[in-house]
RNA sequence: GCGGGCGUGGCGGAAUUGGUAGACGCAACAGACUUAAAAUCUGUCGGGAGUAAUCCCGUGCCGGUUCAAGUCCGGCCGCCCGCACCA
């Protein structure tokens, strides 16, 4: 028997479908149709494993679709922008254009040599004009219904990379790349209006839309979100006179908390604040107070440790319901971003409050009474209350719970016109602006007369200029230098005047917020045909990284309904079905020289091989300290390549050894035994198909033969209990369990006495033991066919099955088949199984009773007591207490 | 600090959602084949007692509900993730 060859059977395969076009989404039939989708991959140069686990679940679900009889779109595209093309420029001096689809060739070849049904027609890199020019076309509408805007900004500025810094790429207040100590700046930066759709952006999450999605997903995003219903309010200044010019009217502040009013002994606002920028113009004390706090870390330990310093202006503000006059402070506590970045604070009912006032000797009035506390002894100890209770020393409030006072408070504010019940988010509009060349140009030209002035959709796609290659070694964005000169001064396309380009370029984050739909539709003359795209979305079934769980999947969210409101298409929740994977870890090794730094010392796991079970490194022949299992990296480089694994063991081996064992929301452990264990399964399946040669022929499969023994019987039940178990994992996402029943098919199968003739030729007789046997090697095949699809198509012409595997219809269980006429039930005395007992499947719970009580095990346990009760669970368990 | 999740053999993990704990795989051990190894096949494989039949214990710990608890409830311990001076 010969052996299964991946390396002839793996290319053959592919070189089919690619011939027969299998996997082509038909735009005809978009009736019964699925689109599988799984995150784009950054062309960084090499696929790794973690790639070939997603892209493996979202192809089991392509091709498990498809046999079903789907019209399936199973797209695959690069998301091409962005820095890691401009660094590899910076060292080498080549454009970033080149690295990347240098990239991107190598990349699509790993990826074909995994076999993936992917409709690889529709593929596009999101640096190509092809697809930037539509995104520059919506940016333009975007900006025309004022979802996209400019504003002065703080941002994160990397002195060294001359870039902003997302927060997150600020780590202890250095730039993640550059390590340069982060500067905050103010910058004219361009913004999308996604807090206008806060709200629906939230509801969605809660109410069914997003039913399809998991829980934890939808939990960041809410945290995300951050919605939280309050006061904003203004507090006049107590003496108007004294009010710095532009705030006569008072301190804006916001609160969730206004039944503590009458807990107030102190207004702080924020350094960052336009009254302290105001009057820190004439008090360097202030000023330097400022600066201070703009110098402190933003960590977490940095926040944590923090004490609350609080500068003290020469201003007051009166308390709405009282006379009381309460001292303005700026304070280091107070984050500009949120609500107004002002606040009222309430020492009693707020811990940062509560310090504050302590360590400036501000009174800590009571207003918060818990349950079953007197109001004449109740005291702080060393923290604020923040517990439920009764309001009291409030006046109008006194008595009512805080949910109450809160409605009062609000209610008697609104009425004293001094403000009014505001809902208040954690989120804030996304800017877009980068400070990069290798990324999607904002269309838009700075006029000294007209203004930003929008480029004129007729002259969109605004390409990225030529730039000479030594330009790139330089930090910053070429495209803001004299190098850019040609493509940066354009005439005002309003005036003619000579004006100036925008040099930002869009987030990488904005390419990848569309390209779903660009996908189900390409036209040339628009993003998307709206018809089309309305057609295949939303995505059925998206699969990616639990990184994105926020950012990208709640900006995708966004610029479907700001595409909605534009005309391109009707879909809000571009993703009905979302599924996050877990990652690929792997065994880290490190060289013992520790007089090495530690970066130096870690070690690829292909330099070691096994003796008696140690690992050793082959270049010295030494043991290695192995050290933490960890996400594969390549600083610490516990990476293996896709490639070796294919030229070693074949993609399918490996395609099944990353969807076996582990469920795929969980990180899975890249082992070497793991992957030869998949390599077993493939031989396993191959010699129990490879001796059936054209086995499937002679059987009509719609007409099971009527009489049969009973391994037959027995090899049918396993058949169809299989297909109905590995149909149910696959529909929901239970791969590992899938592959638990291949296995124990497999296993029913080989224990079934073979049905071939004496010499091992195929049984061509009708016997209904043969067609046992068929069906049962038929159904093998498909099932397996979405995990193993090179191997399963081998077997299948083998077998004779018509045309190729992946165009074969899934098996259908027969449900006569799944029911059994007697089953085995455990019997239980006092809750511990005693023995069990086979009775027919719908006996009646008295001749089970009867049964169970006959047993001689049964007997022995009761013998001496009483029966008290017995419980009969049909077709589950029978339990007979006695004592 | 706030929010969420998880804890099952040597290991990855199953357990139809309250009903036979340990499916399936990996590793290990024993045997068959082989001059030998690899591959393959067969068997054993949570702990303890016993020749055996069989019995006792066992899902992080303590308690509770129930005929019945890995699963539900309360309280601890440990690990992981997200957010974090959000007023």
């Amino acid at each position: 028997m010969s052996r299964y060859n991946p390396k002839e059977s793996e290319p053959k395969w592919q070189a089919r479908w690619a011939a027969a076009d299998a996997f082509a989404a038909s735009k005809a039939k978009t009736d019964r149709r699925y689109y599988v989708l799984e995150m784009f991959p950054y062309p960084s140069g090499k696929i790794h494993i973690g790639h070939v686990r997603n892209y493996a679940m979202g192809d089991v679900i392509a091709r498990y679709k498809k046999a079903c009889g789907y019209n399936v779109l199973h797209p695959m595209g690069w998301d091409a922008f962005g820095m890691p093309a401009e660094n590899a420029a910076m060292q080498t001096g080549a454009h970033p254009g080149e690295w990347t689809f240098s990239n991107i060739e190598a990349m699509r070849a790993q990826l074909k040599r995994m076999g993936l049904s992917i409709d690889w027609s529709r593929e596009f890199a999101t640096c190509e004009p092809d697809y930037y020019r539509w995104q520059q076309a919506m940016f333009l509408k975007f900006w025309e219904k004022d979802f996209a805007y400019r504003k002065e900004s703080l941002v994160n500025w990397d002195p060294v990379d001359q870039t902003v810094l997302a927060n997150e790429q600020v780590i202890d207040g250095k730039g993640w790349r550059s390590g340069a100590v982060v500067e905050r700046r103010t910058l004219s930066q361009w913004f999308f209006r996604i807090t206008d759709k806060a709200d629906d952006l939230l509801a969605a999450l809660d109410d069914g839309r997003l039913s399809g999605w998991p829980e934890n997903v939808k939990l960041m995003q809410r945290n995300w979100i951050g919605k939280s219903k309050g006061l904003q309010m203004k507090f006049a200044f107590a003496d108007g006179g004294t009010a710095p010019r532009g705030f006569e009217g008072g301190i804006e502040i916001f609160t969730t908390r206004p039944d503590t009013l009458y807990g107030a002994s102190f207004i702080a606002i924020s350094p960052d604040h336009p009254l302290a920028q105001s009057m820190a113009d004439d008090d360097p004390a202030l000023k330097d107070f400022i600066a201070e706090c703009q110098k402190a870390g933003t960590s977490e330990e940095a926040i944590e440790k923090a004490e609350k310093k609080g500068y003290r202006l020469a201003i007051e503000c009166g308390h709405p319901f009282d006379d009381r006059k309460l001292p303005v402070y700026v304070a280091n506590f107070v984050l500009i971003q949120y609500g107004t970045g002002a606040i009222f604070g309430c020492p009693a009912g707020d811990q940062r409050d509560f310090e504050f006032a302590k360590k400036y000797g501000l009174p800590i009035p009571l207003i918060v009474l818990p349950p079953g506390e007197d109001p004449q002894s109740f005291a702080l100890d060393d923290e604020a209350y923040v517990g439920p209770g009764t309001l009291y020393n409030s006046d109008f409030l006194d008595g009512l719970t805080i949910e109450d006072g809160i409605a009062a408070a609000i209610a008697k504010i609104e009425d004293m016109g001094l403000g009014e019940g505001k809902t208040q988010y954690r989120l804030r509009d996304w800017g877009v602006s980068r400070q990069r060349f290798w990324g999607c140009p904002i269309p838009a030209i700075h006029c000294e007369t007209c203004g930003v002035v929008p480029v004129p959709e007729k002259d969109l796609p605004v390409l990225l200029p030529e730039i000479a290659a030594d330009e790139f070694k330089n930090p910053g964005n070429p495209l803001d230098r004299s190098c850019a000169d040609d493509w940066r001064n354009v005439p005002c396309p309003e005036c003619g005047r000579p004006a100036r380009r925008e040099t930002d370029t869009m987030d990488t984050f904005v390419d990848s917020s569309w390209y779903f739909a660009r996908f189900a539709s390409q036209p040339d003359d628009k993003p998307v045909d709206k018809a089309d795209a309305d057609a295949w979305l939303p995505v059925n079934q998206y699969i990616g990284g639990i990184e994105h769980a926020i950012l990208h999947l709640l900006y995708a969210r966004w610029f479907s309904r700001a595409m909605k409101v534009c005309g391109y298409l009707s879909v809000e929740e571009p993703f009905e079905n979302l599924f996050t994977q877990g990652m690929v870890v792997h065994e880290t090794y490190l060289d013992p020289d520790e007089t090495k730094s530690l970066k130096e010392r870690w070690i690829f796991p292909e330099e070691i091989s096994m003796q008696n079970g140690r690992p050793i490194w082959e270049k010295t022949g030494a043991p290695v300290i192995v050290g933490p299992i960890e996400k594969m990296s390549k600083s610490k480089k516990n990476v293996v390549s896709p490639d070796d694994i294919a030229d070693t063991y074949g993609a399918d081996a490996a395609r099944w050894f990353m969807l076996s064992d582990s469920p795929p929301e969980r990180d899975v452990e890249w082992t070497d035994a793991g992957v030869e264990g998949a390599w077993k399964l493939v031989n396993r399946i191959w010699d129990a198909v490879a001796p059936a040669t054209d086995a499937l022929k002679p059987h009509d499969f719609s007409k099971p033969p009527a009489a049969m023994d009973e391994a037959g019987v027995a090899l049918r039940r396993a058949t169809h209990a299989a297909i109905a178990g590995v149909t149910d994992d696959i529909e929901h996402f239970r791969f590992n369990k899938a592959i638990a029943r291949i296995y124990e098919f497999l296993n029913a199968l080989k224990k079934t006495p073979p049905m071939t003739k004496e010499d091992g030729a195929p049984s061509n007789s009708v016997k209904a033991e043969a067609f046992a046997q068929a069906e049962a090697l038929s159904a093998l095949v498909r099932l397996a066919a979405p995990f193993v699809p090179h191997l399963a198509e081998e077997c299948w012409e083998t077998l004779g099955g018509d045309g190729l595997v992946c165009d074969a219809p899934w098996p259908e269980a027969d449900a006569a088949l799944l029911r059994r006429d007697t089953i085995t039930l455990p019997i239980q005395v006092n809750g511990k199984r005693r023995d069990e007992v086979e009775v027919a499947a719908d006996a009646d719970n008295a001749s089970v009773e009867k049964a169970a009580l006959s047993l001689d095990a049964v007997q022995r346990h009761i013998e001496g007591k009483t029966v008290r009760k017995v419980v009969v669970v049909p077709g589950r368990i029978v339990n007979i207490v006695a004592n």
